[in-house]
DNA sequence: TTGAAAGCGCTAACAC
DNA sequence: GTGTTAGCGCTTTCAA
């Protein structure tokens, strides 16, 4: 497609290079006639304009630059359709960079889209703390939107950011949990992003809430399945041990789950078990999984829409919106059995 | 980050832009008098050059046009890390587009791409035969990479191609239950890609392999839960039900799980189950579920390479690489039980 | 070895 | 209303 240039439509048509760029930008000055002469050299010769030159010229090159830890874990790929799929109906093209879970990525993937003239950064960060990637977020000269990170306070980023309302959700699960009579409650977490802080703080104020002394049990490590068995472990093995596990990410709920299967314990019956995160089969186990859901695509869309505002209107301060989470129970939670005796 | 020009470099060191360049791009003929100049000034300046600019004059964008037709689907999403991760170290960029799931788009996204003029094209085509797209693709300037997707053999399209080799792990998993003594094998296909086409042959060529008469019973229908609910349903309805099911698709065992959990069918006793796609909990259910897997993310590293290959090597042929497959049986494939005989 | 200048394909003054 | 022309930031002949 496309190796004719402006010159040849024009030379094709008998006019002026401009009055073939002006038909084509729809400017209003343009005659009938021209407007003919014109559209029927470009069919001829099937001329496509040159998307590069056009961004040369006007400064912008329609495209975004999307930064993600990892685009193969569920969540991200899901907001990264969200996304797309709003920036395609507002003619932008996205630029996908994978950081592969490593901080140092972060920053050298912003400066490179930059280089590449994006007109926005969409950012779904490894760290929130890495030093190179907040200075260079400090010096980005284009609408940036956060989504799901809060960078520490000391740094004045100019950027929108979408929020999932982590807390809310954990709060709900754990309050489930506290009502049917747990006490030890079990939290893996992986990462310390803002997700993971967040559903720490919605588990202590469901315990908060209730005036309940906090007896839970929060582990923190690598965000994998073999982390999640150590813990799971852990928590099972403790002197006091947990009655309920809360997986804190989608990441580790297959180890808890393998470990729970190696001790023979059911979910439900032995165990009270919750996944944040809602993945294609949870539903399907029997029990099904009780989960902290949220709309993946939804954060994609208004992460786009975020920005697309700011592109519209570059005066316009970052804004910050919050996504809402559900907790959906199911009878693998239950009142702590008489494992707990044992 | 860089609102300076080269322009500024040049006086800045009180050097002619060319020199700048010279050095930039490690052209020999630079002095050390000379770049030590060039060099302190781009450092001061903090410049970087500007990828469109360069683009336009080499005529080479260094990057690559992804349409893939749904990001979210998690095989997808392992795909394209594999790809991206392998471009990124060959410093060229990605450009993703979701078709989302509607065979016009491909061809719209191609187009789109190669105004944007990507260096070349990764191909997870919605349909393999849609005019349109047949039609563009005949005349995309660059190199493709097809993947795992077979176009009409009258389209004489220049591509490189990742195939999948499903067939044989088709027929492995239906071997396996023929020796475990199903005679009735179910296949449940959603779409006509080449990947159900290459299923249905698996398939049959176990049966054939035995010599056995074909008493499978293959249902195509969308890709969905839905179908899957339904093609179930018919299959242990039928006058001669299935004793085993093959989910022809990641997308199509939830419903599989849940029509057979609303029969309160037990896996592995009252009927035998395969899934195409290990998913990341198919492991964890009890028993667990039997896949034919596969490494997508290798499929994307081997796609970008083809391409890779074709960049630096223009005058070279298109290739076509097969990814293997792999059965993995668990205690979700059993002798046909007493159910067949209600 | 370095500099001046042309030009990639396009848009936008500006002049007619 | 249409044409001429000057760049956008860069690389690359070509001359010096």
């Amino acid at each position: 497609v496309s190796q004719t240039s402006i010159r040849d439509v024009a030379e094709r048509a008998g006019v002026a290079v401009s009055s073939v760029s002006r038909v084509l930008s729809g400017h209003r000055d343009a005659s009938p006639a021209m407007r003919r002469k014109v559209m029927a050299a470009v069919d001829e010769l099937g001329y496509v304009p040159d998307i590069l030159a056009q961004s040369m010229r006007l400064r912008s090159t329609k495209s975004i630059g999307f930064v993600v830890g990892d685009i193969s874990n569920p969540l991200i790929a899901e907001i990264t359709l969200g996304a797309e799929t709003t920036l395609q109906h507002s003619h932008y093209s996205l630029l996908l960079t994978n950081s592969e879970d490593q901080p140092e990525l972060d920053a050298s993937h912003i400066r490179l889209l930059l280089q590449r003239r994006v007109d926005g950064l969409l950012l779904s960060l490894t760290s929130e703390t890495h030093p190179s990637t907040l200075s260079v977020l400090g010096e980005v000269g284009v609408p940036v939107v956060l989504i799901d990170r809060e960078l520490p306070g000391t740094v004045e980023v100019q950027a929108s950011t979408v929020l999932v309302d982590h807390k809310s959700g954990m709060r709900d699960a754990v309050s489930h949990l506290l009502d049917l009579g747990h006490r030890r409650v079990g939290l893996i977490l992986g990462s310390s992003l803002r997700f993971a802080r967040e559903r720490e703080a919605g588990l202590q104020s469901a315990y908060a809430a209730r005036k309940l002394q906090n007896a839970s049990m929060v582990l923190c490590g690598p965000l994998d399945r073999g982390f999640a068995e150590t813990a799971t472990a852990a928590m099972l093995d403790d002197a006091d041990p947990a009655t309920a596990i809360v997986c804190g990410a989608n990441q580790l709920l297959p180890g808890t789950l393998s470990e729970l299967r190696r001790r023979k314990m059911r979910v439900g019956r032995d165990i009270s078990l919750v996944s944040c995160d809602e993945q294609p089969l949870t539903e399907l186990f029997d029990p099904p999984i009780s989960v902290i859901r949220k709309s993946n695509f939804e954060i994609g869309v208004r992460s786009a829409d975020l920005l697309l505002r700011r592109l519209k209107e570059p005066e316009r301060p970052p804004e910050t919106v919050t996504v809402p989470v559900e907790f959906v129970p199911t009878e693998s939670c239950a009142p702590p059995g008489p494992a707990r005796n044992s």
